[in-house]
DNA sequence: AGGACTGTAACGGCGCGTAATAGTCG
DNA sequence: ACGACTATTACGCGCCGTTACAGTCC
């Protein structure tokens, strides 16, 4: 696949594909001779990993950390104890952040509210005054 | 109060505040002979409005056009029907836009959710292998 | 006088958008 | 050969964080 299929099939922009690739977040499986990049069919469903985890609030260092943990820890036969456990500290690390980014999220919900609230009270306002 | 008791009791840093005046978001009431900010005590609730407004992801810009229009419409008796019914638009238009950001926000909470599951399952797969 | 505070100016950084220009594919 | 696609390079932007250096307050 060239880049603006999978682009289009993930919902992002080339640029932002390109920049993930500057980042080291997904590199393309080869080149054509003219230097197309060219993606397997699995870039897709990766790109759209990375996708989800934007709204944790994560920058993009940090996702890759965070997926990079998850790639090692695919088959864990294959890992030593060492790398098992700084994996699953990795692993937990996340979760914990996953949880933080929740309750801030329930607190924007709260705030918005509460300025939607005082938005609509100020219509009614007008909507009451004598030359509404 | 100078820029620092401001900042302190909003929750803002220094940079924020004086970026905020660039913006034309909240100019100080006046200054001391030699330069010092000074702010009025409404400066700070004026604040608090303003951060208020960040969740609904408004750029200050737009934030700065809510705010005004909040406060040409605090007594709306001094209105005449044109600018009423302008700033009833625009309010309208920002409580439209706090829904829409209600709506996106309950979309993120999903999405962390579902990669919160992901990270936790991946966490109990290690925790059940062999090395683990 | 001295320490805490504040001033301006300027650069840095993330996560891309947006040209501009040129080459590649079928 | 033509149109659709893609490549690289580079600047811009919002919202500040972060020096750096100097001045002000009490």
């Amino acid at each position: 696949m060239k880049i603006g299929q999978v682009a289009d099939a993930v919902g992002l922009s080339l640029r932002t594909v390109r920049y993930y690739e500057e980042v080291g977040l997904l590199v393309p499986a080869g080149r054509t001779p003219g230097g197309f990049r060219l993606y397997a069919a699995d870039a897709v469903e990766r790109l759209r990993v990375l996708k989800g985890m934007k709204p944790m609030g994560l920058t993009l260092g940090e996702i890759r950390e965070l997926v990079e943990a998850l790639d090692r820890t695919e088959n864990p036969a294959e890992l030593d104890a060492a790398a098992l456990q700084a994996a699953r500290l990795t692993l937990t690390a996340y979760a914990q952040r996953a949880k933080g980014s929740l309750a801030e999220l329930e607190a924007r919900v709260r705030e918005v509210e509460t300025m939607q609230e005082r938005i609509r009270a100020r219509i009614e306002q007008l909507d009451a005054s004598p030359t509404g």
